[in-house]
DNA sequence: TCTTTAGACGAACAACTGTTCGAAACCCTG
DNA sequence: CAGGGTTTCGAACAGTTGTTCGTCTAAAGA
């Protein structure tokens, strides 16, 4: 179990790579660039349906064959953000969870795993970063997705199970069943993070949670999991 | 506050009020409740952009032009079902609230809050029962809705606000933001019991994760807000 | 200098979208 | 039976969708 998958996934060699190393090779071209994060953007804000490619490559200042030509389609170039950014997000939780597991020789607590877990995408929430499009797009995906995509979401476990089985070991009084169950709790705390629920979160609040701390927002999280998780 | 939304809301006086009260009326056409639940069921499973008048017509076995002389649009088809759906869960989960503030003279500890929130979406969950398709269609209208149905979502809090008040009362030893926050949390794990993200979670546990337990379930969700929101 | 080729561009395609219209069919009341 | 209001039906509308085609440009290679 636990091996990886090639697409997806990664081994402990690739924790090095950069994100962007692909952006703005010599002799690449502009406009696949171009394309990408205006198709990215529009995605995230206003779902994948509802922006046609006119929409995109509108934005994007680029022409309306751009898209077939690079990518070969429009659900292509959906499915290559959601891999890559998907990717980008795994590498970063695997690499925390790495560094957890060096730190605790093999056996790390709950709340390092949760760490490793939520940190991640709501680091990306930073409205101050660049990377809050990627994670509301990721988001996103999860119920707009194609169907290829959330084949890819569901099939691919392997990511999730690294921290599920650490999970498993740092709970030894619960059921497998609970901590699965729990696991799938917390993580309903990330994906619940919606421009949307954001909003509303506001407006009930009267505007005093500020969801741009986005380092007291993860201790917060990981917080209300981790009690969830140590729950007799 | 929590003055009562004429709308979405409702006043403790229509708590009796029969849901399905509307269907089968007398001379009233089947049409139009033939397209309602055909519409409903399909939003449910396949989004809202992705399915055509064509498909719930189809679906219906009605005429094509039957959406637009019975509700008038697409779009205000969708309003009707999300607007009749989002009232009655918000009826039960009122109904529950005004029946922990009986039992506990006003002051409901946490989990009872909790268990009004929690309980009537899951319930709905049972695939024996006919309500999982209306809770996925809500689920997804979170995400997938009109701007319409969004601005609705966003402005109405007064049904949450029953509910944020409550929780401030049992929880006095947390600050205004903590409760907030911890109430967002909570209803995360409400928000992320979509199909997909079930099917996720069986495969990840191998199948022993059983979502039909609709009890257990509730019983798990809560224990897990209760626990985050205990916490010191 | 000639040839090759990757890319950009405008135009058009066929399919599908939500909506509208007038006529036909229906049903209840008088 | 005759009436009018209600509902259904088929057809068509104009607009948008993703995609494809042929052509043009320009830079690189021989």
């Amino acid at each position: 179990m636990t091996q990886p998958d090639p697409s997806l996934d990664l081994t402990d060699q690739d924790l090095s790579l950069d994100d962007e190393a692909h952006l703005t090779q010599a002799g690449c071209a502009a406009t696949r660039d171009l394309v990408f994060v205006a198709a990215e953007r529009l995605f995230a804000v206003h779902g994948f349906q509802k922006v046609s490619v006119r929409d995109i490559t509108a934005e994007a200042k680029v022409n309306l064959a751009s898209i077939n030509y690079h990518f070969g389609s429009k659900d292509a170039l959906l499915l290559e953000i959601f891999t890559r950014r998907t990717a980008e997000l795994n590498r970063a939780r695997a690499k925390m969870l790495h560094e957890a597991n060096a730190a605790h020789a093999g056996k790390p607590p709950v709340r390092a795993v949760l760490h490793a877990l939520i940190a991640p995408p709501v680091r990306w929430m930073d409205p101050k970063g660049e990377r809050l499009i990627s994670v509301q797009f990721l988001i996103r995906a999860r119920s707009e997705g194609t169907d290829q995509m959330r084949d890819i979401l569901r099939t691919d476990v392997s990511h999730l199970r690294r921290f599920s089985d650490a999970l498993l070991v740092a709970c030894p009084q619960l059921s497998e069943e609970e901590v699965y169950w729990r696991l799938h709790f917390s993580l309903g705390l990330i994906h619940n993070n919606r421009f949307a629920e954001f909003d509303r979160l506001n407006t009930l609040s009267g505007g005093i949670t500020r969801e741009d701390e986005v380092d007291l927002l993860i201790q917060r999280m990981v917080d209300f999991a981790e009690a969830g998780f140590l729950r007799a």
